[in-house]
DNA sequence: GTGAAAGCGCTAACAG
DNA sequence: CTGTTAGCGCTTTCAC
C-alpha cells in the first residue's frame, strides 16, 4: 500500500446516499438489499475502482476465504502437477491459495505452518517434508480449530483428514506385472523407507513376490531419494557388483529417469537388456524413448480431492468427520514391462 | 479460525501488568522496549501461544509483508524452478509470498491482480500469460502505488522494472555454434512470436544467420507453441514435406523434447542424422540421451532478481528508479551440436 | 429493506 | 523506557 487515497465502502456510501453497511452487504449480494440497490451500489463501485480490503474483511469477519497449503518442493512434476490442480480447484470454488514450500525441511515447515495460522487461513493442506517428525505444530493447528488435511505424505494425528494414493496396490500390480512376464530377479528402488509412500510401495512389492513365491534378493532392494541421481546411483552400485536384475520397480518416475541415464551409459538397452516399471508418471515421460510404463497416481485428483476435503470441513466444521479417501491408482502399459521374457519357457499361474 | 478463544496481545498484557503497546513493541522487537522486559514479552507469549494476528497487523500498519506473484504454469520446469527461487529469497529476506496461475488466461491474470491488491500486498511481480494484451490493470497497480515488476515474459509499461534473459544474445551465441560446426539448412522453432521471448529469440537466430551470411528458408522457421508437442509436430511437419534440415534451434526445452521424440520415431539418430540445440533447460537434461546442448537461462537468477527488485522497490519508495535487468545466459555444451558437420570440408571464419 | 453502534486485534503518534 | 488515545476498513448484531 501507499499514499495513494484508496476508495473505501463509505467513500460509495456517501456518493449514493446510503449507509456503509447497505454497501458492504450489496457488494456481497446479500439478499437483505434490493436488486435495485445492489446495482446501484456495484456500478459506483466499478467506476470508483473500489477495491476491498481483506485484511479489514478478515478481521471483522473472522475468516480469510484462504486455504493454506504446505508442499516440500515445486520443482518436481509430482508435486507440480498437485499444485496446478490445488489451486484450479480453490479457484472454481472461489477461494484464494497461500502456497508454502518446506524444502523438504521441517524447520521450515513449521514456521510455515505458523505463519498460515497468523493469517488466519480458513483451513490447511500439508504434505510433509522428508524430515518431520514432530506432530506438534499440527496439533497446534488442530487447537486452533482449523481444519487439517493430508495430502500424498501424511502423518498419523486424530482429528485430521488424509488423501493418499494406493501406494501398495499399484505397486502390488506393477510387480505383479513383471512377475507375469517371467522375471524372477527383480530389483526394487525404494526412495526412503521411513516415508509413507517408500513403505506401502515396497510392501505392495513384497506383496506380490510372496504371493508368487518369488524370493526377494535383499540385495536388490536399493534406498536412498526420491531423486533422478538415486535411480542412477542405485542402477550403477548393481553394475559395478555384477549384480545387475533383469527387471527394476521403481519408487518414482525420476528414479526410473536416472536409471535410464545409467543404462544407456554402460552401453545396455531398455527392455531387452533390462527392463523396467515405475512408480509415478511425468509430464514429459511420452517424449523419453521407449516410452516407460507406469502406475499412474492421478496427481490432478489428489490436489482436487485435498481442497474439496478441507472446504468440505470448513463449511461443515460441526459435523464433519475426518475422512481417509484413498486415490486408486492405474497400470499403464506402455513400451516397457510389456514382454514376455522368457519365450521358450512361458510361465503360467 | 474458529471458535477456540485466541490468545491476543491483550491478554499477554494483563498477564504482565504492562500495556498493549509494549507487548506489541517487544514481540517486534523494537528498540524502545528493555531487554529485559522484551524476554519477559516473549517467554509468556510463548507459553500461552501466542499467535499474531496479520489481518489486524495488516489492517492498522498498512503493510502486508507480502509479494504477490503471477505466473502462467507451474507445472513446467521453466517456471518451478523460478518460483522455488522466488520462495526461497522472500523468505530469506522475511517476506510472505502469495502466488497465484493465470493458466495462460488473461481474465484470470487480471482477477488475480485484483485479488492481490485486495489483500494488500507490498509489491507485484507477474509473468504474464500468452493471451495479454491490456494493460489497465497493471496501470491499476501503478496507481495504487504498488511496486511491479514483470519477470521473463514483460510488458512495456512506464514505472515497471523488468527482469528478462538476454534472448537475443543467447539465440545468436546458438545459432553461430551451429553455423561454425558447418551447418547450413537451419531451422527454429520458435515458439510464438507475439510474445517477447519468441520475438527475441528468432531476432538472435536471424542476426546470427545474417552476419554469416547463411540464407534463412521460411519454411524451416515454425510457430506454434512453447511446448513439447510443437516440437513433435513441427519435426513430422519437416520430416512428412520432405524438408528436413541438418540442424534445429528450438524456442525451450520442451519443444527440443518434442523432436527428440519425433526423431526417434522416424528412426534417425540425434546428433548423427540431425543435430539440435535448445535455448533453456529442464531438471531432468542430464538424464535425457544424448545430453542436449543448451542456452542456459539462469532461471534461480531470474526469480531472486525478481524478488529483491521488487524489495529495493518497496524499501525505497520514493527514491528508487525502475529498473531492467537483464540476465545473461551461457552456452553449455554437452552432446549435440559440438561436431562439425562437414569433416570433409571444415569452415572458418 | 436499511442503518447505527460496536468492535475485530493490532500499530502509529504522541505524551509522559 | 512505557502508556494513552485513536483508528485502520470492514462486518456483525440488532433495532427500525
Amino acid at each position: 500500500m501507499n499514499s495513494k487515497s484508496h476508495i473505501t465502502l463509505s467513500d460509495i456510501a456517501k456518493k449514493l446516499n446510503v449507509s456503509k453497511v447497505t454497501v458492504s452487504k450489496a457488494l456481497r449480494g446479500h439478499p437483505d438489499i434490493s436488486k435495485e440497490t445492489t446495482k446501484r451500489v456495484k456500478k459506483t463501485a466499478e467506476e470508483l475502482g473500489y477495491t476491498p480490503n481483506f485484511a479489514a474483511r478478515n478481521l471483522s469477519s473472522r475468516k480469510s476465504n484462504t486455504i493454506g497449503v504446505v508442499v516440500p518442493k515445486i520443482a518436481h512434476f509430482f508435486f507440480s502437477a498437485i499444485i496446478e490442480s490445488v489451486y484450479d480447484t480453490a479457484f472454481v470454488n472461489n477461494y484464494d491459495i497461500a502456497l508454502t514450500v518446506s524444502q523438504e525441511n521441517a524447520e521450515r515447515e513449521r514456521k510455515h505452518v505458523e505463519t498460515l495460522l497468523a493469517m488466519g487461513v480458513d483451513g490447511i493442506v500439508v504434505s510433509v517434508s522428508q524430515q518431520t517428525k514432530d506432530k506438534a505444530i499440527f496439533e497446534k493447528v488442530l487447537d486452533r480449530g482449523v481444519p487439517l488435511v493430508f495430502m500424498d505424505r501424511v502423518m498419523e494425528i486424530k482429528g485430521t483428514s488424509h488423501v493418499t494414493v494406493d501406494d501398495r496396490g499399484g505397486a502390488f500390480n506393477a510387480t505383479e506385472q513383471a512377475i507375469k512376464n517371467g522375471y524372477r530377479r527383480i530389483a526394487h528402488f525404494g526412495g526412503y523407507k521411513e516415508i509413507n509412500i517408500g513403505k506401502n510401495r515396497y510392501a505392495g512389492f513384497a506383496d506380490a513376490m510372496k504371493q508368487y513365491g518369488v524370493p526377494i534378493d535383499p540385495e536388490l532392494v536399493i534406498y536412498g531419494g526420491f531423486g533422478e541421481s538415486y535411480g542412477y546411483e542405485g542402477f550403477m552400485k548393481l553394475y559395478h557388483k555384477g549384480k545387475l536384475p533383469e527387471f527394476i520397480f521403481t519408487v518414482t518416475y525420476p528414479v526410473a529417469l536416472g536409471v535410464y541415464a545409467a543404462v544407456a551409459e554402460v552401453g545396455m538397452k531398455i527392455p531387452d537388456d533390462i527392463d523396467i516399471i515405475c512408480f509415478g508418471n511425468s509430464n514429459i515421460s511420452r517424449f523419453i524413448k521407449p516410452e516407460m510404463s507406469f502406475v499412474n497416481q492421478q496427481t490432478e485428483l489428489i490436489g482436487k480431492t485435498a481442497i474439496e476435503l478441507v472446504l468440505e470441513h470448513i463449511r461443515d466444521s460441526d459435523e464433519f468427520k475426518p475422512k481417509h479417501v484413498q486415490i486408486p491408482t492405474e497400470l499403464v502399459l506402455r513400451e516397457t514391462c510389456v514382454k514376455n521374457k522368457r519365450v521358450d519357457a512361458p510361465v503360467s499361474f
